[in-house]
DNA sequence: GCCCAGGAGCATA
DNA sequence: TATGCTCATGGG
């Protein structure tokens, strides 16, 4: 089955506005440091280290939860770590390796900041090329258009492991990552680039959340609203009659 | 104790 | 192009 029209529509009226990417911010001087969303923002007008930020938390999350990434974002943050200047202090190699210790793969994920702050560095403010990230050791695909779209406004589809395993049962057909990406973005084409860019920006934290809630590792398809739509959805509703 | 989480690099076929 | 292995902590 192909993927259907209305998907990120269905999820939007479901779930609501995501808010992402989360950034850190701080209520008040007795609160500490938490993450915040922010619903319509759809990243307009970020500073640069809100930028470097990204980032940081899309390396940090890699195959981890968002929860042990914010762990280990905080305790950067409250070290003053959360800046490209100081990720890269060789004699703070150790330290770094323990304060992102939350978020899992703590000795390549220090490497992997240092990586990211050098270049971000290097770039000056500029908006880097996917090809020039994807030569990053540590940043691939998901990494790269995280921070692409997130971060530089792109507009460009994340066919994260939600998104293929959520798109595999819906069109009932395995999903590479570029093939996904390059199919959605395909069917964005009738979009003008603020629409697209505000339509990726919500269908990957959408996905996300479907994930998360419904469409788990063993799917909760009785509790699903996409069942109409859905090619593994249908399939269910057959044996059950 | 087991499974899974907002992946990526590397070796191998 | 596509598998298989490795990297590690933390919550359900």
């Amino acid at each position: 089955m192909p993927i259907p029209d209305g998907l990120v529509a269905a999820l939007f009226s479901h779930y609501g506005p995501r808010g992402w990417w989360p950034l850190l911010k701080k209520k008040n001087e007795a609160q500490g440091w938490h993450c915040v969303y922010r619903p319509g923002d759809y990243g307009a007008s970020l500073q640069p280290l809100q930028r470097f930020e990204i980032g940081i938390g899309a390396v940090l999350t890699q195959n981890t939860s968002w929860n042990g990434a914010v762990k280990a974002l905080i305790s950067l943050k409250e070290a003053d770590r959360l800046r490209p200047e100081r990720l890269i202090e060789p004699n703070a190699v150790e330290e770094i390796r323990q304060l992102v210790r939350p978020s899992g793969f703590f000795n390549q994920k220090q490497e992997r900041l240092a990586i990211w702050s050098y270049f971000f560095m290097q770039q000056n403010g500029h908006t880097p090329h996917r090809s020039v990230l994807l030569a990053l050791k540590g940043i691939g695909p998901e990494t790269a258009d995280s921070i692409l779209l997130y971060a530089y406004g792109r507009p460009l589809f994340i066919a994260d492991a939600y998104a293929r395993r959520i798109m595999g049962r819906i069109t009932g057909v395995a999903w590479s990552y570029e093939s996904l990406a390059g199919e959605m973005h395909r069917m964005s084409q009738t979009l003008v680039e603020s629409e697209r860019l505000q339509t990726f920006n919500e269908a990957h934290a959408l996905m996300v959340e479907h994930g998360k809630q419904i469409c788990q590792v063993r799917p909760l398809c009785g509790k699903c609203f996409l069942n109409n739509i859905c090619y593994k959805g249908m399939q269910n509703g057959k044996h059950l009659s």
